[in-house]
DNA sequence: ACCTGAACACCGTTCAAGT
DNA sequence: ACCTGAACACCGTTCAAGT
């Protein structure tokens, strides 16, 4: 009764080349954002156009894959959060971080934003899952007295996607100055 | 002594030719924005692409034509606002009326906020004219008490940018209350 | 089960040739 | 002085054919 390879595991060669595509998907999309050519991508990895479109039906796909650990350390983050005392903190610290994780590659704010929306987006579930930990984390703030009662989990992910977007297209400082002074102005008078 | 025609006024099939290609262009750009393809917007304009391409040499150039008007009158309100007595509405409605402006076609921000940093750009010198209007805005505030002494020019910048992002990407509402949220930050403690 | 590469439809940009 | 359209180099995406 016997080794049968019933697996599900990707044969080797797959295995290899999955791997190969996203190295160079990282480096093209670190370079010149997310919407770096797919074609140079596949040649960047020594494969064929249609192998990448086979292990990655599109583009949102490819880069949910590259933030996909990225993203389970983040959900970490905001878990241990929410043991946090100083809940004012703890969403500030949150705050920051999202914003940097949405500065990852050049475009990402705008991806992201658009797969908040879009159910049938490989990185929809991330999305609310952020979502919904800012909830747990605004919530948390405004029992404590910290915020203000009429700021809302959207007022939170405007501000984080904001942030991201400062922080590519204007600079990592203008970026925290706008966080610094939204969350100030977020704070009952 | 007599009419040799010495005028430096465009033919008038170049005239007609750009007339309908800005028509096209502001369709295309409102409905797909900034980004749109040009070879449709010549075909829509039922022009050749030479022809677009001999009267507008790249993308921003169109783009830039297009705003001309737009930011006239929007420069002529910050004038106008310099006289407003109460110095920190006047910020607020110059805010509103900035940001706006930017997410006029989708994608207008990144587009403008690449031309505040590029001397090249057909754009460059409609936005220095806004920073410009901006700073003497802010230190009118300043001056007056009703906003923050370390608050700066670049930080009115992000804000409006930002908020236009967001109002494109996000909504006009969660970009009105980004707007709002961080004015209240900015006013003294 | 996976890979290849040609195929198709599209795009930005240039430029010789026309009027 | 202006317009045309073919030309080139690139791209996203699909799919028959191979192993």
């Amino acid at each position: 009764m016997a080794g049968a390879p019933r697996t599900r595991e990707p044969r080797a060669d797959a295995r290899r080349n999955i791997e190969r595509l996203l190295a160079a998907a990282d480096a093209a999309f670190g370079q010149h954002g997310t919407d770096a050519s797919l074609e140079r991508i596949a040649r960047e990895a020594g494969v064929a156009v249609g192998t990448l479109y086979g292990h990655f039906p599109n583009r949102h796909a490819l880069i949910a894959a590259l933030l996909r650990t990225r993203h389970d350390t983040l959900f970490a983050l905001g878990t241990d959060l929410l043991a946090e005392p100083d809940s004012g903190a703890a969403l500030g610290r949150w705050v920051r971080a999202v914003a940097d994780n949405a500065a990852s590659y050049g475009g990402l704010a705008d991806v992201l934003t658009a797969s908040l929306g879009d159910r049938e987006s490989e990185m929809h579930a991330d999305c609310a899952r952020i979502t919904e930990l800012t909830g747990q984390l605004t919530r948390a703030a405004q029992t404590a007295g910290v915020l203000r009662p009429e700021v809302s989990v959207d007022d939170l992910i405007t501000l984080m996607s904001a942030a991201a977007w400062a922080h590519e297209h204007l600079s990592p400082a203008s970026s925290e100055r706008l966080i610094r002074f939204t969350l100030d102005g977020f704070r009952p008078a």
